[in-house]
DNA sequence: CTGAAAGCGCTTACAG
DNA sequence: CTGAAAGCGCTTACAG
């Protein structure tokens, strides 16, 4: 009856606890579950019986029995990146709140057999659904991975399916950041992207479309790694060039990596050249100079994106909607199946009007 | 057959692909297992038979009935920091490699009855067994908590247990950077720590020790936050005493906020005053001037944890012995059950000597 | 090489 | 209120 772990050690299942107390399986089970139709004296015996033995039920075999396994599975690329992490935080939490365990993959690469794998991986635990984080960011279209069944919700840089996505609305972010730059007065903004392939690159859109509305100069984006030492490099660079009088990064990381390079080579920021990030980093208000960003609310779309996926199964349906009405009604996007999280713009020192001809 | 999911989708079972191919549920399970014992037309009928069904086994079903559920329960607190966010970074990337999936939980608040919780949580999913980060983060004995059956590996700031342990030699770093202070010709070094029980913080245990090895002037210990924004708050209040030339703050996130709420008061780093971290923030080389600090390997801290636990699994047992030997012999600590892994110092521009009196 | 049977730890009707 | 039985999806001896 008692079984070997894994470990070596032996585990207590509810037959001994059953067989301690007096009572049947059924019954334990019972008073596992609620205890209603146990009799106080039974129930007296159980506790103690399991006390006694320590036990606890197998979740696995609940999971099985029940035909549901109370886990969100995530699976995420770039996961050691700001956006990814700030959101398992906040998928982690609400999570916790709504009863629902956490399951975490990321694939070996970006490539679609990978990804693939990891999403069948996290299917195979029979979990509640899956949160993807960043499909976007890879060189596929995304519906492809999605013959899998069972519930999931996405996490996009943009609204693509228009369901089941949470949507960061970098673009709309991109072309803010941009447009508050020529707003300053300087002639074009330069851009030094995060490496996502550019039909995907949400950012770097919003960058193209606010100089094209504006009539512009449009210069090549610089396509940078996600190493910041990549953007110092590029800013050296960007530095003797004395058009460049403003420039936004892909992210606030980059931001920083390029007013080092600016520096290297006797740029000042913002007097010579002003720098805009994205995202909002924890540190961003610390630099000096402090940065010029997009808030992103990362931690709040991973919480949504919870309660948007849980919204899709019929056991979590009730609470969820009082969720609806009262937290995020007012944004709910195209339906309460998708969402839009705003950026905000966030003025800091980085950025400033061009400096004036000698 | 064909079970309802918690999405309301059909789901398909090994019966299914059993009757679709006319073989017993036995064959397709050895089919499933290796293979062996199958006749090559029984193998075609029910590749094609799970080709059709898009069959896909229960890792459920599967881990109940092997008794062992590949994967791997890491329970954290303070998991938005550093140190966790990369160590959970090297733990996926050493489970993956090792074939294990990854749960996460992270208990509701510090207290011993919430970590209890996720710690039982995290048993029940009957995993290989359980990572537990920064248990001496927590206001109680550490082997309080490991009543817990099961395999289990803690990573903390020093060796407590001697066993199934990972540590960051966080006084063995916080003696080192005090040290190289002082070295510097300071009188004293102040301290500005991390939030975390002083019997446990061992970064300051190493900072005091040092500066009592040295007979210098022991200064209370600054208590601050998390947030950089009270590291910042304390930056300004000890602008105020000209005796504070040099000081080591607990995190390179601190440091930062530091050095801000020192400049906000006029002074320069490190002309008036000195600033180390420690950690090796990512940015830390960034920033202006750079953070002199202690690097932490929490990647390498987080897959040596990984090896560590399955090396008290039997079955993963054989190839982490050549793991053993190879990558990590050098620095394995009391035996193959624990491991220390050293910090190292990164001098940059945010220390020097003390300003000569004027 | 193959299938029927028993069993993993639990839950859920079903009869008392 | 209670227990015996069937079943969740799989694997593993056991007989052929």
């Amino acid at each position: 009856m008692a079984k070997m772990r894994a470990s070596g050690k032996k585990s207590v299942s509810i037959k001994d606890v059953a067989k301690l107390a007096g009572v049947s399986v059924s019954s334990v089970s019972r008073y596992l579950n609620g205890g209603s139709n146990v009799s106080p004296v039974s129930q007296k015996k159980i506790a103690q019986a399991i006390e006694t033995l320590n036990y606890r039920p197998s979740a696995l075999a609940r999971a099985l029995v029940r035909e549901i396994n109370p886990a969100i599975a995530v699976v995420t690329i770039n996961s050691s990146q700001l956006g990814p992490t700030q959101m398992l935080g906040g998928i982690e939490s609400r999570a916790r709140e709504r009863g629902a365990s956490i399951t975490i993959s990321v694939p070996e690469t970006d490539r679609r057999e990978d990804i693939l794998n990891s999403l069948h991986m996290a299917a195979d635990q029979n979990p509640l659904g899956i949160i993807f984080m960043y499909p976007d960011m890879v060189d596929e279209n995304i519906s492809d991975f999605f013959p899998l069944e069972g519930p999931y919700v996405m996490v996009t840089g943009q609204q693509t399916m228009g369901a089941h996505e949470v949507s960061l609305c970098d673009q709309e972010g991109g072309e803010i950041i941009t447009r508050y730059l020529l707003s300053l007065g300087h002639k074009t903004v330069y851009h030094v992207a995060v490496p996502v392939r550019l039909e995907y690159n949400r950012r770097l859109q919003g960058w193209r479309k606010a100089l094209e509305n504006t009539g512009s100069y449009i210069p090549d984006p610089i396509i940078c790694g996600w190493d910041p030492e990549d953007a110092r490099e590029i800013g050296r660079r960007l530095a003797l060039n004395d058009d460049v009088t403003a420039v936004f990064a892909g992210n606030d990381e980059l931001a920083i990596g390029l007013i080092s390079g600016l520096r290297d080579m006797g740029k000042r920021v913002p007097d010579d050249v002003s720098v805009a990030g994205f995202d909002d980093h924890p540190l961003s208000g610390f630099w000096d100079p402090g940065l010029t960003t997009i808030h992103q609310e990362f931690i709040r779309a991973g919480r949504e994106s919870v309660d948007l996926l849980l919204r899709q199964i019929p056991q979590y349906q009730e609470d969820v909607n009082s969720v609806v009405a009262g937290e995020s009604g007012e944004e709910t996007g195209v339906s309460k199946k998708s969402l839009d999280i705003h950026g905000k713009l966030v003025i800091r020192n980085s950025t400033g009007a061009p400096h004036k001809e000698k």
